[in-house]
DNA sequence: ATTATCTTTTAGGTATACCAAAATTAATAA
DNA sequence: TTATTAATTTTGGTATACCTAAAAGATAAT
């Protein structure tokens, strides 16, 4: 099995199990590799023979150590060249994701740890969403989504779920970016509306977009 | 026909008729690229359909301008990456080709652009190769090895190939630093020892020492 | 010019990564 | 519990990028 493919795999069963560690299901990975049902069946035939994942059928997958281990370097990667792209090279939020799809992939740990030297060895990437360090540890956090935010509450944007570009340009014009204080005004009984108040503005959050919203109580 | 297939197979192809721009023969195509003769026969049948080559069989193989404009683009990426990786990186000259090697292939024009330009926009790595800037335009070079150097010829040193600390101190100890003026004295027949002028010294050079040291003809 | 040698091509074959359609298995509803 | 629906796997097939061994073509040497 190629490397990339290996890679790829990996990194979609971890990306699908790391929020609820649940077994992941063969048609949520068709979805997100964009290839067939049948073919995910026999790609996962390979990555079991391989002992990158635990594979039982018509059941579900989920991955042993060695495969969590190489997917957490994969993430890594990706999140380190995002997080150089956006800040080192000028990129938008919008534009690293996909350049960091394929960056991802170039294998030389000195080169990413050299990245990660430049950028102070951060833990959070331009997301929010956490960078696993050198040996593959995760800096826990105590984040929520903001739709489970409480009113009056003052919270901390620390990252977005739906990477989108459309989602991340929205969250740009309302100034919602990482770190910005927010305040709950208020939320809406009957559709659950988020209000609060950004960089003195009020601004109206719609209860799908605050499931995509990470925050963290201040 | 795979992107990077068509890439290595074209940069691969450039590099060998680039010198002295003649027609390429499948023996060293399939030393270059690290596989059978009989592979490259079917690889230039496929370049040729899709007009990236002009292949007669049985007598050679050249690009097309669709062909060299992409052999181009990419070695435009390699050097970039690898002036990038050396001098913004800190990474060695004997490290940079390999991870270059992959770079490469990451097909992003305002990424590439944006190194050239924190660079400065270089016409030339410190090999002294030439980079092709954003049209593919080569500024040509009188760069050439010093062991390519003529008797009673006038050059500038310009830079070396190899980093290592041994080599760059006894450079350092004949006063042999970039744009150092180069009289060559004399040449040894029998094992191509460089005698030259530089500082209004006689230093002598090895045959070894000559390869790393690129000058430019005055 | 004819043999010997070296290069290139053809022929036949492998492994990977995918596919659609049919068959099976699991989950859900009546 | 049985029928219906949904998910998964099997079957058989495609295209790519390689391979080895044998055949054909070009080159050089006598």
């Amino acid at each position: 099995m190629r490397q990339e493919t290996v890679e790829n795999y990996l990194k979609t069963i971890y990306n699908l199990s790391s929020n609820n560690s649940t077994v992941v299901v063969n048609q949520q990975l068709a979805n997100k590799l964009e290839i067939s049902p049948a073919s995910v069946t026999e790609g996962l035939r390979k990555l079991h023979e391989l002992k990158y994942v635990v594979y039982e059928k018509s059941y579900g997958t989920r991955l042993t150590s060695a495969g969590a281990k190489l997917a957490l370097s994969i993430v890594r990667r990706h999140r380190i060249w995002e997080t150089y792209l956006a800040k080192e090279l000028g990129f938008g939020w919008d534009e690293v994701h996909e350049i960091a799809e394929e960056l991802e992939h170039i294998k030389n740990d000195k080169l990413i740890n050299k990245l990660s030297a430049i950028l102070g060895n951060p833990m959070f990437d331009p997301h929010g969403d956490p960078i696993p360090d050198a040996k593959g540890k995760i800096k826990k956090s105590n984040f929520i989504k903001l739709s489970e935010a409480k009113v009056k509450g003052n919270y901390s944007l620390m990252g977005v779920t739906d990477h989108s570009a459309a989602f991340l340009k929205y969250l740009e014009k309302h100034q919602l970016i990482i770190g910005a204080n927010i305040d709950i005004k208020g939320i809406e009984e009957f559709d659950n509306t988020i209000v609060l108040i950004c960089n003195k503005k009020e601004v109206t959050i719609s209860a799908k977009a605050a499931e995509c919203i990470i925050v963290e109580t201040v």
